[in-house]
DNA sequence: GGCTTTTTTTCGAGCCTCGAAAAAATACTG
DNA sequence: CAGTATTTTTTCGAGGCTCGAAAAAAAGCC
């Protein structure tokens, strides 16, 4: 079980502060890292000195802000951008992107594409994903260096050790082990991601003032999807990704829910249910596939005149209330990003959505309780599946030799 | 934020290992906890030396069930008894329990107190939590050693960090920082627990076969509270103690709750709510107190003949399953165990709630979760405090200097 | 140009863990 | 019953790592 810290993990774990420092803070100088990682200076400068000439790190010379100060100035430290790179490949809906991305974290090349992903069969949209990913990594204009890590990002239930994509709503097709056939194909260690948690990755990265420690972003879009951080790790279930907000019990034996069971918080408050409630159609019709432009103009519907439009988005902010009260219940009330589609329709449902809450145990904070909201998933979708790649490179590759007891691992990045 | 590791951690987080290896295994010999730590036989021996030299472990002689292979005979080691020794204070409906634990585990002293806990006022409270703790203290009949640790559990929610009582069924008096007002009276540390997660963490070390990695643990009684581990880890709010399953939303406008609100889990399987149904009173009446041997009478009576009161039990399977269904889709399912009077009333509950459970996201395994009972709370209270208060010992006194930068902390034990 | 200030590197000391070998304690064997 | 085999535990030297102090480096200040 809990095992005892060995000798040589000492300087590994100190080697990967050391890069999640730098991460971070951008050009941290040596002294700034000591101060964060309450390590001594001289240790600081001989790990740093190590990456610096292992081509990890490089000395930004002066930092331009500084030189007010008297004293020997500061050298800043940077990523390498050469020392590795990453790519990310996000399937979502009618969608597939890839983008390569530098260690220091610049994308270098990316590429998009529209395919009918409700449809396509299951080889084809394998054999669409591996060919994507192939022409990016063979480009001749681009000297891709050494890639180091693949992270695939998808709506949907992965299973928890991020390796196959379990469920999606974008395809009818189940349990396809994405990240074993990226790495059959190219060698390249990969994982298999859900979209809400590289959100909420993503998050993280962008606003770590607001998003630090706890936090809740949520996919309003066709489905609801939710990423969901604690003490300030990403929280994911036992066998799955974990975190089905949307299929929280809202009404027992209420709406019919796009999983094929009643009264899920999905059922009122995913695009379909909305367009469905709008429509005055029953709660128990088909869930359709609703475009963007269609959700767009429903919402400039209901906020020209009250109405069923109105009405619909209303019991969304109902259901998507009630079912974060429960949540808030479990774990105490954090701020909450919305992102997606429906986001930007986040006006038409904060009023019923806070008057639920305030009906529930989270109720008491129910004030304090802040939403952002982002229309575009996408980018952070992106933004998070490169983090995740960049820091599993930053810990596993150039910081290697996590309690491996037996095997050849090889022994240090020469 | 994150913090390197100093050299001086080391020893400090591998004495921590050894002493957790043997609280674990009883009597392991050195070679055992060797294999279980990962650390070399030389490690294990210079550190299992200074322990016993300090009087934190003892040899046990030749383990009796050995003698039959050949080799020199392992030695087991043991926690030393006189070591130290810790305080439970458990405070519940009525009743004031405490005892004195020794290092091993093993009860010393104890004393017990009937109370009344819904009408004393705020001092009254306080002064007889501080006099039962003194009076065992003081016992001249017993060499109590050094106290190092008390342990408070109370049913009712705590602040996350484990130092006061802010809200409690059993007392209308809220906010009361019992663990520095115990630490001040006795300079000795303190924590004030919640009572499901300290039964949480006794099932953890009564049965870690099943209890292990996830588990839940729930409290059906007066009301309705969850002691959850994901990860091997207690669960605990941001804020509170965190996991206020009985408040999370069944029905929406629903049946009145004790907190005041409407439609909780508790509205319809806290014993008011059997009760309230079972008399076929309004949803709306006010919670009353009802004893436990009315509940056995009353699950008699819904064994006997179907009626309202295998109804009101039928109800309260309802509002638990999809609760638990809710919580399923967020966690994925984990075993569960139901503690409390109610859950020997627990065949009346069964069926509905996995009638329920199956309607929801976590249906699919339902067959799979299985349900332990155990209808009396205090002793798993009581031995949940203790072990944590042990635990504390063992990381905290026994293996000091966790990252402590400024100030003056005792460097060893000598 | 010398002095002050701040950052970074260097160097020796002190720990800690590890592996190998030795020591200890028992069962087996003839 | 003495010698051998086996297993556990201790001992000892080697190698690494971090730390503090001091030195070196690189600026601004007077």
């Amino acid at each position: 079980m809990s095992v005892g810290i060995r000798h040589d993990d000492l300087r590994r774990r100190n080697r990967a502060m050391v890069l999640s420092a730098v991460r971070r803070a951008g050009q941290p100088s040596r002294t700034e890292i000591a101060a964060t990682t309450g390590l001594s200076h001289s240790t600081i400068s001989a790990i740093s000195s190590d990456l610096i000439q292992e081509g990890i790190l490089t000395e930004s010379k002066p930092s331009e802000t500084a030189s007010l100060k008297r004293g020997r100035p500061q050298v800043g430290l940077a990523l390498n951008p050469e020392a590795a790179a990453v790519v990310t490949v996000v399937l979502s809906l009618n969608f597939l992107s890839v983008a390569v991305i530098d260690y220091a974290g610049q994308v270098i090349a990316e590429e998009q594409r529209r395919l009918d992903t409700l449809t396509i069969p299951r080889d084809e949209l394998i054999g669409e994903c591996i060919a994507i990913v192939r022409r990016r990594l063979e480009d001749p204009d681009l000297d891709v260096g050494s890639v180091a890590r693949i992270a695939m990002g998808i709506q949907g239930i992965t299973d928890s050790h991020a390796r196959a994509m379990l469920w999606s709503p974008i395809t009818p097709l189940t349990d396809i082990p994405f990240a074993d056939i990226l790495e059959k194909e190219f060698g390249i260690p990969a994982t298999m991601e859900n979209d809400c948690n590289m959100m909420a990755v993503a998050l993280q990265w962008r606003d770590p003032d607001r998003y630090r420690d706890n936090f809740i972003a949520i996919l309003l879009s066709h489905g609801i999807g939710m990423g969901l951080v604690l003490k300030g790790e990403l929280f994911t279930g036992t066998h799955s990704s974990g975190g089905e907000f949307g299929h929280m019990i809202h009404r027992p034996g209420g709406a019919l829910c796009r999983c094929g069971r009643r009264g899920c918080v999905e059922a009122y408050a995913g695009n379909y249910a909305i367009w469905r409630s709008a429509m005055k159609m029953s709660e128990d019709a088909e869930p359709v596939d609703v475009g963007d432009a269609d959700m767009r103009a429903l919402a400039a519907k209901a906020r020209e005149k009250q109405g069923p439009e109105r009405e619909a988005y209303r019991r969304a902010g109902e259901a998507l209330g009630f079912g974060l009260g429960s949540l808030f219940a479990l774990i105490d009330p954090a701020p909450v990003a919305m992102v997606g589609v429906s986001a930007a329709a986040f006006d038409l449902i904060e009023p019923a959505l806070r008057e639920a809450i305030a009906q529930t145990a989270g109720g008491q904070h129910s004030k304090s309780i802040s939403f952002d909201t982002e229309p575009n998933e996408l980018p952070l979708i992106r933004e998070g599946c490169a983090m995740r790649a960049l820091t599993f490179v930053d810990q596993e590759i150039f910081a290697p030799g996590g309690q491996v007891r037996a095997g050849s691992a090889g022994k240090n990045v020469a």
